[in-house]
Formats: C-alpha cells, structure tokens, sequence
DNA sequence: CTTACGGCCTGGGTGC
DNA sequence: TGCACCCAGGCCGTAA
C-alpha cells in the first residue's frame, strides 16, 4: 500500500532516470481511473518530463510543452492500493491489469498497473494544481514539532483517524499510523486534545523516525508495492504491530490485538498502548 | 468548521 | 471444482 515511504521511494527512482525525457506517445487500457483520458492521450504526446515530485501520497510528474506552445502542466498520479509505476524495457512482459504505457524518446517505457484500480491519474494545467494540493495538511517531515503538536492538541477526534486525515498532514496511511501509534505508545482511540504534551512529543518523534527509516528500507511491500524498477521494499521485515495480531509485542511481550478504529483495521499492543476508559461512542 | 460514518471502487483470497 | 462473500485503504458525500 503505497503511503509516504512507499511513494517517496518511487519518486527518488523517476527521478533518478526520468528528468529531461521526452514522452513520444500514450497508450491507454481501461480508463475509468483517469480523469479525463482524452486529454491524457492529446497534451502528453512530445511533453519533456521536467522533474518529478512528492506531494503526500500523490506523485507529479512535471510537464514542459517543447516550444513553450501551450502552458506546462503536470501529471498527477495516485498509487491507491494497488498502482504501480515502473520503467522498463519496452519488450518486458506485460503484468495484468497493465493499463497506461508511456514510450520514451530513450527506447524506454514507463508503465502504471493497478490491480484494484483504486489509483487515480490526470493531467492539470500547473497553475490549477495548487487549487487541488493546496487543501492537503503539511508534510510529516517537514512540520515542526511546535505546529505538529497545536495540530493535534486541538482536536477531539481519534488520534488514528487525524494521523490518516490527508487534511491534517499529508502521506501517512494505516500502516504508518499504527507503527507510529506502536512507537510512540499511545492508543488509536485516544483524543487528539487527551495527549498530553509529552505524549504528542513522543508521537512526533515516533512519526518522523519511522517514516525516515521506512524510506531507509524502501517502503514496505505488503502485498503489490514494488519500486520504479519493480523491486520489493523491505520495511515489512521491520513492523512491530501492523498485520501481527495474536504475535508478541516486540517491546513487552503481550499478545498484539487487532480492532476497528476510526473505520479501518488497527493494530496495537493493548499493555503499552493503554486504551482510553471512557469509549467516545456516546449518543 | 469539526467529527463520525457509510458507501464505493475492484478482484484476490478464503471457506464452504 | 465452483461460488458467494469478505476485505483491503483512500476518499468523498452526508448528517449532526
């Protein structure tokens, strides 16, 4: 599942081997995860790839018009659950669910495949694209621990939900959530206005330490992530709570549990990360 | 504005 | 062997 880590990671390969190529032609698949796949098909044709950026989990590739004809643009892609975004060899075997081809002016093919096809791809004009990213929260690697704690300090909600809320900070899934949530030793169900301030010090810490080594390791390939050139990470050899139930906490030994937790599947040690005693299911 | 929640996208895996 | 169903995670719409 592609969340910071995961997405950084694929950046750092474009960008390794993308910036300054030109695009010589677009072939499309099924379509129903573009937005508007004609202009997919008509502006990207002959665009140079300019450079490559990270903005929480979405990936832009920046587009520059060759005779500075029309405005630039980017490509903005989102990995979803299941997308992939690879640079091959052209003659390489195609994987199912193969649905977007890019032919390079080096003999190269940039491939995106998504097997759920909950990712999502279209262009936009560069000066529109600060309108769609510009709601998102900040970075968890760039934030202070001053504004990540006012953040969070003032909200009612379930930590877990505000850490996956893109709105409150950008790039951090559920995996990443609940390593952090492990780390830093506080429940997904606390409040956000519970923490106490050496608490939200240890959840920044804990955020910002698993992300960097995370991206050390090159993400974690749980069931379909690969990198740009189709290698696996190898963060998964490193979670201490994420799709462990019933194993033992690394730190204490207690058996991980599982639970639902602002609507998606949670893993946490029920010793070190004490629940909340009043449950907020009031009516 | 904030929060909670349900639904939706799709197909691999599971269990009968 | 076949088939129904659960579920993954992000995101969006809705309601209070």
């Amino acid at each position: 599942m592609p969340e910071l880590p995961e997405v950084e990671t694929i950046a750092r390969g474009l960008r390794a081997s993308l910036p300054g190529r030109r695009i010589l032609n677009v072939r499309l698949g099924k379509t129903d995860f573009i937005e508007d796949p004609a202009a997919i098909e008509r502006d990207v044709p002959g665009m140079r790839l300019s450079a490559i950026r990270r903005h929480g989990k979405f990936l832009l590739l920046d587009l520059q018009s060759p005779a500075g004809s029309t405005g630039n643009s980017s490509l903005l892609i989102h990995l979803g659950m299941t997308g992939r975004l690879v640079v091959c060899d052209p003659n390489a075997p195609v994987p199912p669910h193969t649905h977007v081809f890019f032919t390079l002016d080096d003999g190269r093919e940039l491939r995106y495949t998504d097997v759920r096809r909950f990712g999502r791809m279209r262009i936009l004009k560069t000066d529109v694209l600060q309108d769609r990213l510009g709601s998102l929260g900040l970075d968890p690697l760039e934030i202070s621990e001053t504004d990540f704690i006012s953040l969070l300090k003032a909200r009612h909600a379930q930590i877990k939900a505000l850490l996956l809320d893109q709105h409150v900070l950008r790039g951090i899934g559920n995996i990443y959530a609940d390593e952090s949530l492990w780390r830093a030793r506080i429940h997904p169900r606390r409040l956000g206005a519970s923490l106490k301030p050496e608490e939200l010090r240890r959840l920044y810490r804990a955020v910002r330490d698993v992300l960097h080594e995370a991206i050390e390791a090159r993400g974690s390939s749980i069931a379909d992530y690969v990198d740009s050139e189709g290698n696996l990470g190898g963060f998964q050899r490193r979670h201490r709570v994420y799709q462990r139930e019933g194993k033992k906490c690394f730190r204490c030994g207690a058996p991980i549990r599982r639970a639902i937790v602002a609507g998606r599947s949670s893993h946490f040690c029920p010793r070190c990360q004490r629940a909340p005693r009043s449950r907020p299911t009031n009516r």
